[in-house]
DNA sequence: GATGAATGAGGATTCATTCAT
DNA sequence: GATGAATGAATCCTCATTCAT
């Protein structure tokens, strides 16, 4: 048991400054690892390599290489929720067809700049056992896509509200991220936005 | 992984009743693995053990681990095409509505049959550096997703179907998957149902 | 290990009361992350932890890990010393056998006050190349067992006498150790006294 | 769980002959490496690579690092047996000290032959948390020497033998290996022959 | 004197794949 | 064709110790 890391998020979290910018650099150096080398080269050692710093300074801010992820899925979870804030706080006058454009957009941008990270993200999800983290994980999805939903005035059409927000919420994560890593002939960026919005306000909206 | 030998499908053409069976055996070991014990368990040792055979065997049947996953995700595919099949055959006189249900309600029996597969199955190909099989899977994919609509009779609203298609497919499966592994609360097998077939008829269908 | 510095007791002489106070704090603290944690968690900074300060300060106080258990043999030594001259002062007037009973159990009870410090103990003095500390040690044990058996009273029957100590010393250590920590089934605390008891009176005494 | 090894002795025990050569060759290995180089040096690989395999191989004999210890255990506790038998079948018309002298100088021997094994092994008794593998291996070795003591024809006068046995074979373990790890001045091999092989008769047989 | 973040060498273990029999 | 023993590269993680603040 003892030898066992829980991954419960991060470690100790040593004082506070530099703390930050050393978890800030960890997961950065993730990222690019990620993305300029391959997911096997993402090794606990690799990363701490490109974050300048030693391996024990990564375990140090990290109980284990799956702490790692999760941090990055919370970062990335952040991003978008702060970028959908962003959209609805702009958004005033705008129709929900544009409003749901701009939100789609962001994300599949969110995706775009790190695909190969948003692809681990995923099969993380799908390797740990869920009840824990993912459970959770779900809930915060289902109340950012309420709030959005709600702030949003769509006029909801539907019964069960928090189905249909896992339902959107795997349908959009899941479509975006197959097209970005497969590339199928003939869907385009602007195309799989032009599809995902109808699919969300047919879905979701009453006429 | 990424390392090892190419994967090209099954090695040898299986010309004898002999190896048919071997086949079987291996593919229905490695579920009955996966199922039953664990993704990390399903080594090539333990899959061989459970089929009966030696690991040498097994390598003389699959030309490395990964043919066996896409032997398995053939395997997959065409039982969820026979299974349309079925439905539509017997589908004459019934509602588009009753049809896509009905086609949703195979899928996702499909899956709960072998969620472990089918988790191990999308992570497979998310793992996998894609143009190689993943493109040619996604042909298919829409090649199957047209006939059904043609079959269906679903007048269709959309302008692009091949993307819708892909959207569709891309929407249900990770739904589906997503709603057996992680079992989220308030979101029982009839409910997705009930919302996928929703989703299916108001984003691909004109009312 | 050996790699390491080299062990030469504490590093400092503990010149204020602080320093002494400090260097308590760091052995209690020890020998309770030993006896209520694991000997695994017994790590350098984990100690301090315990005991309330840091590992830089620590190491201001110990060499290195080894010293500490240094200390902590050294520690139990002369506890099991002043154990030893409390009982004899008091056994003026008592038989051989009551004295060295008395003797036997004021030991046991030391051991079964910490056995997993006591086992780690042992483990120490087996793991360092003998010569340096070791040796030293065994001359102190001797010297104290002879001084028990001349204040005791005890006719010796021994020819060599050191040998005869040096035995007798390990052969109660060992089995002491390997009762607390193994718990045979059948010999329990009061059947262990009786055994060593006559053990060391019937080796070492004239009848 | 299925990451955490029993260590339940030996792992699959390929099919036979090729098998023991093999096990053996890593045993032996095993002990080179402990009484030529040292205690540190006896990784898996090390051992591994003097015994002309790869760690692979090691590790489809051994289920662990600690499995080979036990092993080893075993092996140098048959190898006891034997001795003793050996002596006990010669001893015909030998008188109780002869016989028990003869017993003594060849655990000696054992012990003399592999000093740093030994030693280890005693650790390693002392690391595991017992019940599982120490308590049978205590009931062993008091089944040996109550088969000993009878067989010797020695007139026992202890009432608890099952207590005696254990207590002398600790007494004689530790004396042994503190003996000839630590070489104590003044304490030679036939002094402690001597010594123990009266401390066991005076402390067992009636006079 | 105290602090505690950083270091990094080092070890146990796994598992896909091969190839001699 | 089948077998399964052997291979060994590769990865995660620990923890005693230091030293700049």
């Amino acid at each position: 048991m003892s030898k066992r890391h829980e991954s419960n998020a991060a470690r100790k979290g040593p004082k506070q400054q530099r703390s930050k910018v050393t978890v800030a650099a960890i997961l950065d150096a993730a990222v690019r690892v990620l993305e300029q080398e391959s997911s096997e080269a993402a090794t606990t050692s690799r990363i701490a390599e490109v974050a300048g710093v030693s391996v024990g300074t990564l375990y140090q801010y990290f109980a284990n290489r799956e702490a790692i992820l999760d941090a990055l899925q919370d970062r990335e979870f952040e991003r978008a929720t702060e970028m959908m804030n962003r959209v609805l706080t702009r958004g005033a006058f705008r129709s929900d067809r544009e409003v749901a454009r701009a939100v789609i957009e962001g994300l599949l941008e969110l995706h775009s700049a790190a695909p190969s990270l948003h692809r681990l993200l995923v099969i993380q999800a799908l390797s740990v056992t869920p009840a824990e983290r993912v459970q959770a994980f779900d809930l915060r999805i289902i109340a950012v896509v309420r709030s959005f939903l709600s702030l949003a005035n769509l006029r909801i059409r539907r019964a069960n509200v928090d189905a249909a927000a896992f339902v959107v919420y795997q349908a959009v994560r899941a479509s975006m991220l197959a097209c970005i890593v497969e590339r199928p002939a003939g869907l385009d960026s602007d195309t799989l936005v032009d599809e995902l919005t109808d699919l969300v306000l047919r879905y979701l909206a009453a006429e």
